[in-house]
DNA sequence: TAATTTGGTTTATAATGTAAACTTGTTTAT
DNA sequence: ATAAACAAGTTTACATTATAAACCAAATTA
């Protein structure tokens, strides 16, 4: 008789948002994108918005930079190559739990 | 020109945590399974694992059935079929995310 | 009968997510 | 020129969640 596990792989707890995740994969279909247009996609409020490109920053899964479009502020946010890997590992594990 | 908004579905808060998700995902395979069969395919802490059981319970998403197995206590866990509901609801979700 | 193990539950704490409130500067109206 | 409204964020306070440590009752073993 062999009892096997079935073995869950770890769900990156950075990725594993709501909010986080809807960036990312607005990030992975376009070279970059601004606060604004990430705001419009995932529908977030600005606060959430800004803690969670944070976040993602500090994990180095996307490139911040801080400018201006005119006269107006503008951030835009890119993501990194760690981030793709992160991603795809990410959506990997997750089919440890749903298939 | 035509703005389309990607359009990120809701991820049920009660399924997106990982140790319910795995708790969903062994339960969908068998018929039922008892907390002692949960906890080692989880490899979660017991603690964990009961206050994780409770709130699918609540939710409706599994059923518990308390009774004994020989003298020692024994809980029993099966999906019901809200919850083979949601789980398929949340793996639908999960795709405007990761697809 | 004392110690250990089993099968859990309760609870205290830490971590996380979120929106409201605030800031800084710009544009518009008066 | 000045006030009011708007844009693009950031900070913070609060609520929710996750987690493990501590606990408990009963059973088993030494």
């Amino acid at each position: 008789m062999n009892e096997t596990v079935k073995s869950f792989q770890p769900l990156d707890p950075l990725l594993h948002s709501e909010l986080r995740l809807a960036v990312m994969s607005v990030l992975l279909g376009v070279p970059e994108a601004d606060f604004v247009f990430l705001k419009a996609q995932t529908g977030a409020t600005s606060g959430n918005l800004s803690v969670q490109i944070d976040k993602l920053e500090q994990a180095g899964y996307i490139e911040v930079t801080k400018g201006f479009k005119g006269k107006m502020p503008q951030t835009i946010c890119r993501i990194t190559d760690q981030g793709r890997d992160a991603f795809a590992a990410y959506v990997e594990a997750l089919r440890s739990y749903i298939s």
